[in-house]
DNA sequence: GCCGGAGTAAACATGC
DNA sequence: CGCATGTTTACTCCGG
């Protein structure tokens, strides 16, 4: 029997659990940056227990040393727990970035230790865990971060179709003694995340992971924000941070279905707002990658463009919505605790659940703190883009004066982004055995798309209007590997 | 009422 | 020619 799914237009009470505690579950945009607010009274006292889970982990650690669960040692990152703030809402910020990424590792067989029931009905849970490995959920690192295949052996339904629409996820006491391995498949759509009593950070990151699947259930009405936090959100969420106009549909229609019916003047209006925002700024691609250009997040406005997510509505929840109560509006010892929150205001509408509450973290700059220079980590990423400077231009660069070497890349690697293409240059420019890890019939491929995305970093570093952007194209993926310049040889 | 931002529509150019 | 992409203009709506 097709168990009951909230429909657009219902309330969060339908997505409420009857047990002890329920969490709406948070529709949001690439997982961080989310804030559950609790209804009075749903549980909110056992929300608090999740302050122990560093004390639970830490014990379960010591007492599993052989245990998978000790491939989780992300979870020992203190920012992950220092991430959380349970004063009557759960906090969630940048620090879980991370453990998302383990739990996709993790989700991949690597680690173990959870119990997950995928059901199709709503009654309680209290069996039939998914026990298996492989688990193939959303690969979150796709580019549209929603793609979904079943995973081998599962024990759940194997197709979007039928795939479960209830997904529990248990923290109980002892549960990492055993060894859970999990294999749940769901699609894109029909999935509701029940948060059991006891709730553990981690099972909280997976919350928040598979709600992110949440967000194609329920975004039926106009997004919450102006196009160019749409385009925003869509460059930043590429791995290049550009973007071709198609793929910024295609993100859009990707996170936000309300525009798969919607008319098509959006795609004109998305245009329009490109070539008429002074925020995007437009890079030409390198001429075998198709037509049209890619479109970049001019770093200049780009605070800009973070204040006006900031300004967006947040909570995909408000009580004033549902059953009255006070909204959440973070006190300011919160936002000086946590730089990254989005603040909605009375007078502004919320957006309803399953719209996006945008990562803000990720939209944050990252390298604007004069300290980061005596960072060591922060050193490596200078380096890389010294190294990437003298591909263009030689030497030169990396002979200044190191004090003015680290301003200046640091300045310029402002300019261009805040990404950081260490990796990549490394890649590319050390036979990275990652590099040759792929198949030989995906290699050049890979090869393109550092290529690419190199292009991409570098680009703003060019002198402008030197010839013709496809020559200079050219010309770059013609420059000489050169050697790695004096001080980034211990990097690689 | 004014102004600016945002959204929408439309015309037009360009290139594949 | 059709379509996608990009630019520009004009208009309306809305909130400050």
């Amino acid at each position: 029997m097709a168990p009951e799914r909230p429909g657009p237009d219902d309330d969060a009470a339908t997505l409420v659990h009857r047990g002890p505690v329920s969490i709406p579950v948070v529709p949001i945009f690439s997982l961080p940056s989310a804030i559950v607010q609790l209804k009075e009274g749903d549980g909110a006292g056992n929300l608090i227990t999740a302050v122990k889970v560093e004390d639970v982990m830490s014990e379960e650690r010591e007492s599993n040393e052989d245990d998978d669960l000790t491939s989780l040692s992300w979870l020992q990152d203190k920012n992950l727990l220092k991430a959380a703030n349970f004063s009557g809402c759960v906090q969630c910020f940048g620090g879980v970035l991370r453990g998302v990424a383990q739990v996709s590792k993790y989700r991949r067989g690597v680690g173990a230790g959870m119990n997950i029931r995928a059901a199709e009905t709503q009654e309680s849970p209290t069996s039939d865990y998914v026990e298996d490995g492989g688990s193939d959920l959303a690969d979150s690192t796709s580019s549209s971060g929603h793609s979904a295949s079943p995973a081998p052996g599962s024990s759940t339904k194997s197709t979007p179709s039928t795939c479960p629409t209830t997904l529990w996820v248990h923290d109980m006491k002892g549960a990492f003694t055993t060894s859970h391995k999990f294999s749940c498949y769901f699609g894109s759509q029909d999935l509701n995340v029940k948060i059991c009593p006891n709730l553990s950070y981690s099972f909280f990151v997976i919350e928040m992971w598979a709600a992110r699947e949440q967000i194609h259930v329920h975004t039926n009405s106009k997004p919450p924000y102006s196009f160019s936090c749409l385009i925003f959100m869509a460059i930043e969420d590429s791995p290049v941070k550009a973007l071709p106009v198609k793929e910024i549909y295609a993100w859009i229609l990707d996170h936000f279905p309300y525009f798969q019916n919607a008319p098509t003047g959006w795609k004109n209006s998305v245009r329009h707002n490109l070539s008429l925002n002074k925020c995007f700024r437009k890079v030409e691609k390198a001429p075998n990658l198709g037509k049209g250009s890619l479109w970049m997040v001019d770093s200049l406005y780009r605070p800009n463009l973070v204040q006006a997510l900031q300004k967006a509505p947040y909570h995909p929840y408000t009580s004033s919505e549902h059953g009255g109560g006070k909204e959440y509006i973070p006190s300011s010892a919160h936002l000086s605790r946590h730089n990254t929150v989005a603040v909605f205001k009375s007078s502004q509408r919320a957006p309803r659940p399953g719209t996006l509450v945008p990562r803000l973290d990720m939209f944050l700059p990252r390298r604007q703190q004069p300290e980061d220079v005596d960072d060591p980590d922060s050193l490596d990423d200078v380096d890389a883009a010294a190294a990437m400077l003298a591909l263009k231009h030689g030497h030169r660069v990396i002979t200044l004066d190191r004090g003015q070497l680290v301003h200046t890349v640091l300045k310029r690697w402002d300019m261009c982004l805040q990404d950081t293409p260490v990796q990549c240059w490394k890649q590319l420019h050390t036979r990275d055995p990652s590099l040759y890890c792929h198949p030989e019939s995906q290699r050049s491929r890979h090869v393109n798309t550092l290529q690419q995305r190199l292009y991409c970093l570098t680009e703003p570093l060019l002198p402008p209007n030197k010839g013709h952007a496809s020559s200079r194209v050219r010309h770059w993926r013609a420059a000489p590997i050169l050697p790695a310049p004096r001080g980034l040889d211990k990097h690689l």
